[in-house]
RNA sequence: GGAGAGUUGUCCGAGUGGUUGAAGGAGCACGCCUGGAAAGUGUGUAUACGGGAAACUGUAUCGAGGGUUCGAAUCCCUCACUCUCCGCCA
């Protein structure tokens, strides 16, 4: 959620920079500045009324205890007269501050100023290319063939027991998901993360306080009966560790890593790329997350992105990273790069990460912030990363490093696995 | 699932309707004292949102939300969480 202050302070920035996203907000932008300004003259109308009731107040306990009591009653009618005016005013605010959190929260965060301008993912800016992409001879096979001849991950069962798009991993496939679990845990770690197992579910606040809620509901499975979400990604647990709490300056950075299970519905995605293990209601995937202080984010945006970025060149992954442009950045982002990964039989850029910054935007409704040198408290920026999501991650493995005796796994992963191929 | 007890400021802890934003203590900060420190001593020590150039000031907050009342940390209702016992259970 973008701060008020901000909006008032510069509302035609916040136009020009929503406008990078093909965002109409002039109307919007407007409409909340107008609703704002009603909002505070009538919530001054209302304190001041309210002070006055409190001062009344206590002169009637003044003069109960003098035992005039017949002051006491001539106040208590004051009091009621001012109530009523309470009343009213305070219907006014509320439906006011409804008007006002209804549209606020239609805006999405500013794209930063580096943030390329474009319409679909056709627009993404190429940051860097590596790794190299291998020749495969003319018996090569996507994943999906692959697991099935080795029988690393059975849909059908999958399918039998909760629907299509649940993988059951089986054998050197389920371990597989394993050693990488690790695999990158321990990268993380070894970078600083504190290691995080946190609930699966979630409550309505936690699932708002990171902007799945109100716009995602559709996305998030929902336990209705509890009132739980399973989570679409570790970042909402996560993040909300800290969230409506301050922070001091020695607690800074926080830096967490989590690996969950993310559930997905996914609902109405249709398309060619949804093979094999390309999308899934259920994958693993192993998150990074920080909060910072704000003249620091942009620094610990590009640091997560090495970060990430060498855990590619570990796995010997042919990668690629493009900052998004406004028309392709998620809501809650201010700048995104996304990490795909070159799946050699199906000739395709697989997303396997994305590295964002949300700046205040999610700390604004989570609340977390920390004291700065001043004394003041001011909110913090979030960032967080996906290091990695496996599922499309062992689809490159798999179809880049197949031979006829085998998947052959990169060195990295040799010691964890216990083998050097699959 | 059943029964009971709790939830107060950074922490401990008092407070069952009227200057209680909240006693007392600890901690912390600053000062005094000291050669230095400890002890002692004095002062200060929440957050959010408004108004104000500022000094300052208004409102709200004692788990959350509602209600009663001129007035609620205190009374009533709903919910959440924690603890103890019983049941069930990996």
């Amino acid at each position: 959620m973008l701060q008020i202050n901000n909006i008032r302070q510069n509302p035609q920035w916040v136009k020009e920079r929503l406008s990078v996203r093909n965002f109409p907000a002039i109307d919007l932008v407007d409409r909340i500045l107008q609703t704002d300004d009603e909002l505070r003259k009538i919530k001054v109308a209302a304190e001041s009324l309210q002070a006055m009731v409190n001062a009344a107040s206590k002169e009637i306990g003044a003069m109960m205890a003098k035992g005039d009591k017949e002051l006491a009653e001539n106040k208590k009618k004051e009091v009621a007269a001012l109530k009523a005016d309470i009343a009213e005013k305070s219907a006014e605010l509320s439906a006011l501050e409804n008007e006002f959190n209804k549209n606020i929260l239609q805006l999405p965060n500013l794209p930063h100023i580096s943030v390329p301008l474009g319409k679909s993912a056709e627009d993404n800016v190429l940051v860097r290319e590596g790794g190299r992409k291998p020749t495969l001879n003319s018996s090569a096979k996507p994943h999906w063939d692959l697991i099935k001849q080795y029988d690393w991950v059975d849909f059908e069962t999958g399918a039998k027991l909760a629907g299509s798009g649940f993988p059951l991993y089986k054998g050197k496939g389920a371990k597989l998901q394993r050693t990488l679990i690790q695999f990158f845990l321990d990268y993380n770690t070894a970078a600083g993360y504190t290691e995080y197992m946190p609930p699966l579910m979630v409550n309505e606040a936690t699932a708002y306080g990171t902007g799945q809620l109100p716009d995602k509901e559709g996305q998030m499975y929902h336990i209705t009966a509890d009132g739980l979400y399973l989570i679409p990604t570790a970042e909402v647990p996560v993040t909300n560790v800290y969230s409506n709490e301050i922070l001091k300056e020695s607690d800074l950075p926080v830096k967490m890593t989590a690996y969950t299970p993310c559930f997905r519905r996914e609902a109405g995605s249709f398309g060619s790329d949804v093979r094999g293990l390309n999308r899934v209601h259920q994958f693993d995937k192993v998150e990074i997350i920080q909060l910072v202080r704000p003249e620091e984010s942009y620094e610990v945006l590009e640091e997560m992105v090495k970060h990430v970025e060498q855990l590619l060149n570990l796995l010997e992954l042919p990668y690629r990273i493009l900052r998004l442009c406004g028309g392709d950045m998620g809501f809650t982002s201010a700048l995104t790069y996304d990490f795909e990964v070159y799946s050699a039989s199906q000739q395709k850029w697989l997303e396997v990460s994305s590295v964002s910054n949300f700046e205040t935007f999610q700390t604004n409704r989570m609340k977390i912030r920390y004291k700065d040198e001043a004394g003041k408290s001011q909110l913090l920026h979030s960032l967080n990363g996906s290091s990695l999501a496996l599922p499309r991650i062992v689809a490159a493995l798999l179809e880049n490093n197949q031979t006829d005796g085998g998947v052959l796994l990169p060195k990295a992963l040799h010691g964890y696995f216990g083998a050097e191929r699959l």
